[in-house]
DNA sequence: CGCTATTGTGAACGAGTATTCACAACCGGA
DNA sequence: TCCGGTTGTGAATACTCGTTCACAATAGCG
C-alpha cells in the first residue's frame, strides 16, 4: 500500500470525522487511537503528527460539535423573523443533526466529557450555556414583541426547550433508532408553542392545587 | 488488619453502594474493580466471591437504579389521588433522588450502558420504558377524570415530563452543583401543569404560524 | 471442640491502552 | 535536480485493567 501524504489540515478533519463516527457505535469509552487510525487508513502513531495527544483530539471533537449546534441556532434565526417560528425550525434542525450523527449525542452525554479533565467539563458546560444563551436570546426577542409570555424568565424556557430534545434523543439512541423522534417532536412542539403564548396566571388551574 | 468475613448478601450491597458512589466523581469509565475493592476495604479479587464478573456487577447496579426510580413513581401515586398532584410530587421526588446520588445520573446517561453489551442496553431501555409507562399511566388516569387534555397521547406527554428533569440534571452535574435544579423545577412545573389542562386547539395560536 | 464450606489474599497473567522514537518515504520549493 | 521539512511506519515502552488461582483464615454447624 503506497502511503499518501496529505496536509495536516485535511488529516485533522479526517481524524475528527473518524472519531465522531466511531463514537456512534463504540461510545467515547471504546474510542481508541488504534481504531481511529484504522478508520483513516493510518498507523496509530501517525495521529501524533496532527494532534499532540488524545486529549487535544477530544477537545477538537468537542469544538466541532459546538460549531454545529451553534450554527443550527444561527441558521434558524437567519431563516425567519418570527422568534417562535425560529424556535420551531431550531427544534427540527437540532433533531436532524442528531439523527444524522449519533456520535454527537454521545459527546454531549458521555461521562468521559462529563468527568475526565475538569477543564474539558468546563468547556462542555460552556457549550450548553452558549446554546441556552442563544435560545434564550430568541425567547427574549419574542417577549419584546409580545409573542411570548413575560411571566417566565427566558433562561428557564430555554432549558424547557432543551427538554423537548434531550429525552427524545436519548430514547432514540437507546432504542437503536426505533423510537420515533420525529413523531415525538411533532406531538411536543404544539404543546410547547401553546405554553409560550399562554396567558399568565390562569385563574382555574391555580385553585385546583391541593395544599397552599 | 484482621479480615472480616461477611455474608454475600451484605457484601453485594456494599459493593453496589461503592460502585454507585464512585461513579459520582469518576464516571462509569473510571470505575475499576480495584477502586471499588479499596472503598469496601477489600482486595480486588474478593469481589469475585460475590459477583462473577464486572458485567454482572454493572447489571446489579442498573437493577438498583431501576428499583429506586420505579419506587419513586409508586410512592408518588400512593401519596395522593389527584393524578396531576402525583406528577408534581414525582418531579420533586425524582429531582431529590438525583441530587442525593449523582451516580444515578451517570448510570442513566453513561455510554458504557448505552453501548457495551447490547443486552445491557436493552435493559436500560427497559428501565426508561418502564418509567415512561408508569408516568403515562398516571396521565391516562388524569385524562379519564378530565383533569388532563385528551388531544395528546399519554406517552408523548410522559416523554415531555421527562424533559422537565433530564436537561436540568445534566446541567446540574456538569456545573458541579451550581445550576439550581430546584429553581428550574419550580419555574418549569407551572408551565407543564398549564399544558396538561390547556384547551385543545386554541384558535389564535394555530393561525399565526407562517406557512400551511 | 473440630470440620467444612465460605470468604479473603496476594501474586501473576494477558489483553488493551496511549505514547515515543529512530527510520523511511514523500512533497514542494530553490 | 537536489534538499529539507513534513508526513507515515512499525516496533517498543510503560501502564492500567479485569480476571485467575493456589493458599490462608474464618464462621457456623454438628
Amino acid at each position: 500500500m503506497p502511503r499518501e501524504k496529505l496536509g495536516t489540515g485535511i488529516r485533522q478533519d479526517q481524524i475528527i470525522d473518524a472519531a465522531l463516527a466511531l463514537m456512534t457505535d463504540r461510545g467515547v469509552r471504546g474510542l481508541s487511537m488504534a481504531a481511529i487510525a484504522r478508520r483513516v487508513g493510518f498507523a496509530p502513531s501517525a495521529i501524533y503528527r496532527h494532534f499532540p495527544s488524545k486529549d487535544a483530539l477530544l477537545d477538537a471533537v468537542l469544538e466541532r460539535v459546538r460549531e454545529r449546534l451553534h450554527g443550527a441556532i444561527a441558521a434558524s434565526r437567519a431563516e425567519t423573523d418570527d422568534p417562535v417560528e425560529a424556535l420551531r425550525r431550531l427544534l427540527e434542525r437540532h433533531m436532524r443533526l442528531l439523527r444524522q450523527n449519533r456520535g454527537l449525542n454521545r459527546v454531549l452525554l458521555a461521562d468521559d466529557f462529563h468527568v475526565g479533565h475538569p477543564e474539558r467539563r468546563q468547556r462542555l458546560l460552556g457549550l450548553f450555556a452558549g446554546y441556552l444563551d442563544g435560545v434564550a436570546d430568541v425567547i427574549r426577542e419574542g417577549q419584546r414583541r409580545h409573542r411570548i409570555r413575560h411571566d417566565v424568565n427566558a433562561r428557564s424556557l430555554a432549558v424547557l426547550f432543551l427538554g423537548l430534545i434531550q429525552p427524545a434523543s436519548v430514547l432514540w439512541v437507546l432504542s437503536d433508532g426505533r423510537f420515533d423522534v420525529t413523531a415525538q417532536a411533532r406531538a411536543a412542539w404544539p404543546i410547547f408553542e401553546q405554553s409560550l403564548s399562554a396567558h399568565p396566571a390562569p385563574p382555574r388551574a391555580a385553585a385546583a392545587r391541593g395544599r397552599r
